[in-house]
RNA sequence: GCGGGCGUAGCUCAGCGGUAGAGCACGGCGUUUACACCGCCGGUGUCGGAGGUUCGAAACCUUCCGCCCGCACCA
């Protein structure tokens, strides 16, 4: 027999191994099956599970339990990424004091190796604590040979075709962690800076000078002109003429360029092209100087005065002020509240920096992947993000690409001692092409520098199903059906998949893209280690199980919006899963047992006939819910059948027939609840699959084998009983009711009353007999009559419908209590129906309306009426 | 500056033209051969403000107010 309550801890993992073991996880090899395929986003390799991942997967693992129960050929394809800056930046803090320069790049590689192997994988074993039955025997890294085969195939063609290729321009460059950084790893912070106002003196005009404003006065040292606007009066007359570089003593042109705004600043503004986006702009218009002034590390170079080298550009700007200063060459400081970038990865302040790099020409390949969402081949969920995606695409820059890394794809890319370079799938061919060049063998170095670590990603949904070969799977997966991710990396990830698959599989990665909110704590703050408000999806797990985490998060997930995450709700969706347990604890007790063969639709008793009407709704629902990726419908859906209408009324009403007289009334109720709760399983199944699983397996002995791997109800439309369900509502309107007014008048709940019941129509009366039992047990009702006369001065009354219900309580009752009671629903009666009377004394609604409309209205005008007379007489009866 | 989202019960949020809802919290009561991780009962809302469209607006439009998030922007 079942426990009182249900223990996730002790079933999950169980479960988990064997439906993996039983291959429950792998696409059904049946060819007539139609394919069903989700791409994981790959978390970090040596990462371990947040909430992020656990919202993310768990949706995905409904989805993929949903399919693969609808008869999908289903795959989940997992993986992890390298994450090329954030695992290398963990291991070179690992080895501190050391450098990986000391250490060198083979033995610091092979630490990182030793650290993946480590700490690496971690997270496939929490994602198996989820639930998530992804095929794992698939799971794929980003540095496997297949997947880095994929990477070198994709970047020879792409240089072949002139879509990969090198330039000189200014990079985002993290002075930490000495790499390039795309613009999409750089975040935009507001500080508290300030604004310098430096005056350079003009050449041969002793004691004039110009003034122009700098919140980063240590760049001047690699001053190589002023800006000042063609139009700007104050200025004019200083066009073509010299300023000089203080400090430096360099000759600096003062040039007319419209990128200078006469309302910042001075302005006059300082051109450093080496080192700012628009002034290397300005400097390319006209033709500056490209004065680099900085090391890799951010200290200064030769290129500066002796004073200043090797200075540390904080260092030097204190040095640069305090030179100019005493110089008297400061006008004025301005504190000022601007935007500067920082690394994300080292959260230091970006340097824009010269540099050679590798680029991919993303505006070339944003055209397709435009295109594809533009005509629909891929789908956004919500529509909304769509606008997000194109926004970007549209205005794409030049992608960079290569990192000054050493963990992560290094680059085919081989240089001959002339500077030369041959781009190959590997150092054999780059050798044959070199010596094709040359005629005869020259001496090869591979180029350092490793892929952003998005590259690989790009390539996720057909590298990992086995391009550049050409397997089944991907024959058979690609395109892939949905990705599901957060809008956060909408541009990082799915941007650029939609690139690259378009461009080496000639068709879109996915056909939908669902995106869904990040996690925040309860107050709407983002969860960050730094905030102490990080929720452990894995304590939770351990606290309330699997399911009730998974159930959280799929009602909280609401369709564009983010969501909050609170505890009490994941105990909430614990007690659910309690509570469905004893529901099917109280059917084993009362031998609800499936039957073979067992017909719903020929079932006679009207209770059976209203929960199995129910259920077919709350199917459908959930069906629909889940196919449009409205999860917290489908999880609202289920949780108000599974408690609010089987628990609370169904199986409370089947009691009676279940230990009653009538075999045949029993044996078909004994056989509905097992059905509905074995069909309620299923349902749940893709949201709850342990409890439903455990239960499944228990209770009907797995009949056809586990729930993973049964079929998704199909409830015929004709189960969809209309006369039952008005029966049934009429029966728990009439016994709430009664518990209402019973209640209120402070009634001793264990009183077992009289009910005299008046002006019942004959279908009322028939109802009574029919539910006489029922009312007795959740009314405490003692017997029923039907009464005509008004003999009822001490006792409570009830309307519902046309009858009004009398429990005489002799002199228990305060009458007064009950004529307040009276009055008021009579107000309300009263109030409602003179809404109505105005509508539908609206000339102008009786005439625009339609017709149903009116119809309704007048119905239940009706409807009120009915009730307000009747609570009239009510009250007369007690004045009498 | 450009774009997007959100303001509904104490809290978290559904609802998005035709009777204002759920969960949690709160209060009262616990009788009913599954469940106290439970049952029953209960209250509260100028649906952010103001206009407009409509027979009818929480919902659609305009505008304002208040929060939030992207993108752009180191003079």
């Amino acid at each position: 027999m079942l426990d009182k309550t249900f223990e996730p801890a002790e079933v999950e993992a169980t479960h988990d191994r064997r439906w993996e073991a039983a291959g429950y996880f792998k696409p059904d090899p049946d060819p007539t099956r139609p394919p069903y395929c989700i791409v994981m986003p790959p978390p970090n390799v040596t990462g371990s599970l947040h909430m992020g991942h656990a919202v993310d997967d768990t949706l995905q693992d409904t989805l993929i339990r949903f399919k693969r129960m609808q008869g999908h050929a289903v795959l989940w394809q997992p993986g992890m990424d390298h994450a090329g800056i954030a695992t290398q930046a963990v291991v070179e803090r690992q080895i501190a004091p050391t450098t990986r320069q000391e250490l060198g790049r083979e033995a610091f590689v092979a630490r990182i190796w030793e650290w993946k192997a480590q700490s690496g994988g971690m997270i496939s074993q929490q994602l198996h604590r989820l639930g998530a039955s992804a095929d794992w025997s698939r799971d794929r890294f980003t540095l496997d040979e297949g997947v880095s085969q994929a990477v070198r195939k994709v970047f020879v063609q792409l240089y072949r075709e002139g879509l990969i290729y090198k330039d000189k321009r200014l990079v985002n460059w993290d002075c930490q962690l000495q790499t390039a950084l795309s613009d999409l790893e750089v975040d935009q912070t507001e500080v508290d800076g300030h604004l310098w106002y430096l005056r350079y003196p003009l050449e041969d005009q002793p004691g004039r000078h110009i003034v122009v404003a700098t919140t980063r006065p240590e760049t001047m040292l690699g001053d190589s002109a002023i800006a000042v606007h063609p139009e700007d009066e104050r200025y004019r007359a200083l066009i073509g003429r010299h300023a000089v570089l203080p400090l430096v003593g360099r000759r600096l042109p003062i040039v007319a360029d419209l990128y200078s705004d006469p309302e910042k600043g001075s302005g006059a503004v300082k051109i450093t092209p080496a080192h700012d986006f628009n002034d290397f702009e300005v400097g390319r218009r006209h033709q500056l100087e490209l004065i680099n002034i900085l090391e890799l590390d951010g200290r200064l170079n030769e290129q500066v005065p002796a004073a200043y080298r090797g200075l540390d550009r904080s260092a030097a700007r204190q040095r640069v002020l305090a030179d100019l200063e005493a110089a008297g060459l400061i006008e004025k400081i301005e504190p000022i509240r601007h935007v500067v970038p920082f690394s994300q990865r080292s959260e230091t302040p970006i340097e824009p920096f010269l540099s050679d790099q590798w680029y991919a020409d993303a505006k070339t390949l944003a055209a397709e992947a435009i295109r594809a969402v533009e005509d629909g081949r891929t789908r956004f969920v919500p529509r909304q993000w769509e606008n997000v995606y194109f926004e970007w695409m549209r205005n794409i820059q030049p992608w960079c690409i290569s990192r000054q890394l050493w963990w992560g794809h290094q680059i085919p890319a081989w240089y001959a001692p002339d500077g030369k370079v041959f781009v190959a799938l590997d150092e054999a061919e780059a050798q044959a092409e070199a010596t094709r060049h040359y005629g005869h063998a020259v001496p090869l170095e591979r180029d350092p520098d490793v892929l952003d670590t998005w590259f690989s990603s790009g390539l996720w949904p057909f590298s990992t199903l086995g391009w550049p070969e050409e397997t089944p799977e991907l024959a058979r997966f690609y395109p892939t059906s949905v990705l599901v991710t957060g809008f956060d990396i909408i541009f990082f990830w799915v941007a650029r998949m939609m690139m690259l698959g378009l461009k080496f599989m000639g068709e879109v990665p996915f056909r939908d893209v669902c995106i869904h909110g990040l996690v925040r704590d309860e107050r709407g703050q983002k969860m960050s280690k730094s905030k102490g408000n990080v929720v452990d999806p894995l304590d939770l797990i351990e606290r309330y199980g699997a399911d009730a985490l998974r159930l959280t998060i799929l009602a909280s997930t609401v369709q564009g919006s983010d969501i909050r995450f609170g505890e009490s709700r994941v105990e909430g969706y614990r007690n659910f899963a309690t509570k469905l347990w004893n529901a099917a604890r109280f059917c084993e007790l009362n031998g609800c047992e499936l039957v073979a063969g067992f017909a719903p639709g020929e079932c006679r008793e009207v209770v059976n006939r209203w929960v199995l009407s129910k259920l077919a709704q709350a199917a459908a629902e959930t069906e629909a819910a889940l196919e449009a990726y409205r999860f917290n419908d489908a999880a609202m859906a289920l949780y108000r059948f599974a408690w609010n209408e089987f628990c609370d009324w169904y199986l409370e009403l089947a009691k009676p027939a279940l230990a009653g007289e009538d075999g045949a009334a029993r044996a078909e109720t004994q056989a509905t609840a097992a059905f509905v709760l074995a069909q309620l399983l299923h349902l749940l199944h893709p949201l709850t699959p342990f409890v439903t699983e455990e239960l499944w397996q228990r209770r009907y002995d797995a009949p056809g084998g586990p729930l993973i791997a049964a079929s998704w109800p199909k409830l015929e439309r004709t189960l969809i009983a209309p006369a039952a369900e008005a029966e049934l509502d009429w029966l728990i309107r009439l016994v709430s009711a009664l518990r209402g007014a019973r209640n209120e008048l402070g009634v001793p709940p264990g009183a077992k009353l009289v009910l005299q019941v008046q002006d019942a129509a004959a279908a009322t009366q028939d109802r009574l007999t029919r539910h006489q039992e029922a009312l007795g047990r959740l009314a405490r009702i003692e017997r029923i009559e039907l009464a005509s006369g008004a003999q009822a001065k001490g006792a409570l009354q009830v309307v519902v419908d046309e009858a009004t219900y009398l429990m005489p309580l002799a002199d228990v009752i305060d009458l007064d209590q009950e004529r307040q009671r009276l009055e008021r629903a009579l107000a309300k009666a009263a109030a409602e129906l003179e809404r109505f009377d105005k509508k539908l004394a609206n000339p102008q609604f009786l005439d625009r309306a339609p017709v149903e409309v009116i119809e309704e209205q007048r119905a239940r005008r009706a409807e009120v009426l009915q009730a307000h007379d009747k609570l009239s007489a009510a009250l007369a009866r007690i004045a009498s």
